[in-house]
DNA sequence: CAGACAATCGGACCGTGGTCCACTTAGCCC
DNA sequence: GGGCTAAGTGGACCACGGTCCGATTGTCTG
C-alpha cells in the first residue's frame, strides 16, 4: 500500500485528474481545501465510530452523518467501505512497512534475511491480532483482496527475502504460501475460535519458514 | 461437509427440530413433503440462474421468484446466500470427498500418503479452477469461512496424511498452511489475473508438499 | 473584483441480503 | 373424517452499500 502507490488516504481521483489540466486547481496532487478538511473529518468520525461500537457499527451512513457530510462524499473519497477501512489502517500499515524498509534490524535491512523473514511474520501476527476485525473487514471483498497493492508489497518483500536467503524454486508461489498463513481471517479464527495462543502461531511461522527455506 | 455433518442440502432445521418430539411429523430427520419439493425447486432454480447469468445473477429474490416461492423460504432452507451456494456445490464436494475416503488410489486409501497428498492438491486445484466463482462466493463471509465443516474436513484429512507421512511439528498448522494455497480466491487470482498456468500451480503444490514433508 | 470552470458536495434513490410474523398446511391420532 | 400441533410459507419490511446528478464552492485568470 505504501510501496506501490501513493498513501491510500489520498482521494480516489478520477483518472482524468492525474493532470488537473490547465484548470484552476493548483499543481498536480494538490487537494482542494474543503476536500482535505472533509477527508480528515471522515477519518476522525470513522475512527470514533469503530472505537465506540466496533467495526460493524461503522456504517457508511453513520460515518457520513457523524462527519456532517453527505454520503456521496464518503464514497467519492474512499471508493467503498473497504477503502475507508484501509485508510483507517493506513497508518499502521505504513508504520510496519517503514520498519521493514528502513527500520532497524532484525526487521529492517542489514540483518540476516532469515531473521528478517521471521521478524516479518511476528510483526505481522502482532498487527493482525491487534487489528483483526479491521483487517478482516478490509479485505472482505474477494475480488480486490489479492489484487490490492498492499498484499503485492508484502508478497514482493517476502519474495525478496526468500531470494536473498537463496531459496530455489518458484519463489513467488512460496511467498504466497507463507503469506497465506498470516491471513487476518485465518489468524483470528485460530486465535479466537480455536484458542491457539500467540506463541504457538509464532512457532508455526518459524517452523514453516524453516521448512521452506531449508536447503535441499 | 460430508464427514462432519449431514449433507448441507439438508434443511437448516432449527435446533429444537432435531427431535420432532411427540409431534405429528414422522421419524426424526424427515422433511415435510412440501418442504422437500420446495428445496428441490430452489436448487433447480438456483442452478439455472447461475448457468444463465453467472453467480452474480443469482439473486436471492430471483431464485425465490424463479422457484415460485417466497423469499423467506429461501432463507429458511439455506440460512443465507453462502449456504445456498454451498448446497449447490454439495454434489461436487461430496464427490471429491468420496474419492478421497473410499475411491481408488492415488487419491483414495491404499496409496502412499505422500502421493495422496499430492493428488489431493491437484484434485482440489481442478475443482477450484472449475467452480472458482461459486467457491469464492461461497466463502465470502469471513466469519464462517474458516469455521465451516467443509474446511474442517479438508484440514483433518491433510493433517492425517501429514501424520502418516511422519511429519513432526505442529501438524494442524502445517495443514492450514498447505490448505491456504488452495484458497479459491487466491487460486483464481493467480490463474486469471496473474495468468499463471495450471501446470505451474500444480508444481507449486508439489514443491510445497515436498518442502513441508521433507525429513529434517 | 468578476467571471468561468472543474472539482466537490449532498442526499434522494436503487438493489440486495436478511428478518419477522401472521397465516396456511401437512401429517398424525382418535 | 375431524381436530390438533408444529413445520412451513410468503411477502412486507428494514438496513446497508453503492450510484447519480443537479447544486455548490474553491480556485485560478484577467
Amino acid at each position: 500500500m505504501i510501496v506501490d502507490v501513493a498513501p491510500s488516504s489520498t482521494p480516489q481521483v478520477p483518472p482524468s485528474a492525474a493532470l488537473p489540466m490547465a484548470g484552476p486547481a493548483g499543481g498536480p496532487g494538490t487537494e482542494r481545501a474543503d476536500a482535505a478538511r472533509n477527508r480528515r473529518r471522515l477519518l476522525d468520525a470513522a475512527r470514533r465510530l469503530v472505537a465506540a461500537e466496533g467495526i460493524d457499527g461503522m456504517t457508511m451512513e453513520a460515518v457520513a452523518c457523524a462527519a456532517q457530510v453527505g454520503k456521496g462524499t464518503v464514497f467519492r473519497r474512499f471508493g467503498d467501505r473497504a477503502g475507508l477501512i484501509r485508510a483507517l489502517l493506513d497508518d499502521t500499515e505504513t508504520a510496519l512497512q517503514d520498519r521493514f524498509l528502513t527500520g532497524p534490524p532484525p526487521l529492517g535491512p542489514g540483518a540476516d534475511p532469515h531473521d528478517r523473514l521471521v521478524a516479518f511474520g511476528h510483526a505481522r501476527l502482532d498487527v493482525v491480532l491487534l487489528h483483526g476485525d479491521l483487517l478482516r473487514a478490509a479485505d472482505a471483498d474477494d475480488r480486490t483482496r489479492y489484487a490490492h497493492p498492499s498484499r503485492g508489497a508484502s508478497a514482493t518483500h517476502v519474495a525478496m527475502l526468500l531470494r536473498e536467503i537463496g531459496v530455489d524454486g518458484d519463489v513467488p508461489l512460496l511467498a504466497e504460501a507463507l503469506l497465506g498463513t498470516l491471513d487476518a481471517g485465518l489468524v483470528v479464527h485460530q486465535h479466537r475460535v480455536l484458542g491457539m495462543p500467540v506463541e504457538r502461531l509464532r512457532q508455526g511461522w518459524d517452523d514453516l519458514v524453516a521448512r521452506i527455506t531449508a536447503p535441499r
